[in-house]
DNA sequence: GCTAATATGTAGGAGTGCGAGGTATAGCTC
DNA sequence: GAGCTATACCTCGCACTCCTACATATTAGC
């Protein structure tokens, strides 16, 4: 029985981060954001969204107001702080740095001599 | 204690199968050949290498002789199976559609509206 | 004989994603 | 007001992978 693996290890984080950046928001409008923006590649099960969450308030990466919806529901609200800011920085950079990495290895017999 | 996390899960096994695409070799020549391609961004220690190649081994995505290395050591040399070259692809296709996704996302408030 | 590089391997812990389950409210239809 | 869907939160436990540390054997150089 193969993992479904959406997502890689790690990658979910910065995501979440990312999201949290834009604005306050709260964890199921993270996950519907993350669908619609990507087209519906990124979808994020709220087996992974929540404790997800919680691991980046714990880390102090984020942190939460209970507020109420446009809706009129109550909803934990999410922004980012200034430790997460930094992290999301890191994770970004890391992110694109290993992207052009893999890049360079998975083209390495179309391109032939690099 | 954070992990190092050079590389998030399952992007070890395709970095792996398309190395072995190009010819067979054996793992010690696999890590190194990321290292240097990547330009030290992907560093294999060998507690992730040889599990995954005995793991791709026995999903039968790589086959593998014992063969003596130009330097004249014993070296189990992996050549990629004809199942293990569609796995690379899905695996690709699969790598590409991630990234892109994940791009998007990343530049969200950058481009503003795009 | 010692060290470093080559080459392979295992064991155990740590961390994360996900399926499956549970709770509660708002709004709609009937 | 009964029932349904969507919203919004949560937890448990399994599965999987990565990595540190350790162990082994050979070749080459000093």
């Amino acid at each position: 029985m193969t993992v479904k693996s959406d997502l890689p290890q790690g990658t979910l984080d910065l995501l979440i981060l990312k999201v949290a950046e834009l604005g306050p928001v709260h964890g199921y409008a993270i996950a519907q954001r993350l669908q619609q923006v990507s087209r519906d590649v990124v979808q994020v099960p709220q087996g992974s969204l929540y404790p997800a969450l919680h691991r980046l308030e714990n880390r102090g990466l984020l942190a939460a107001d209970w507020k109420e919806t446009e809706t009129g529901r109550d909803a934990k609200f999410y922004r980012l702080t200034r430790k997460g800011r930094a992290q999301l920085e890191t994770e970004a950079a890391s992110w694109q740095r290993l992207t052009e990495a893999v890049g360079l290895i998975l083209r390495l017999s179309e391109g032939g001599a690099e």
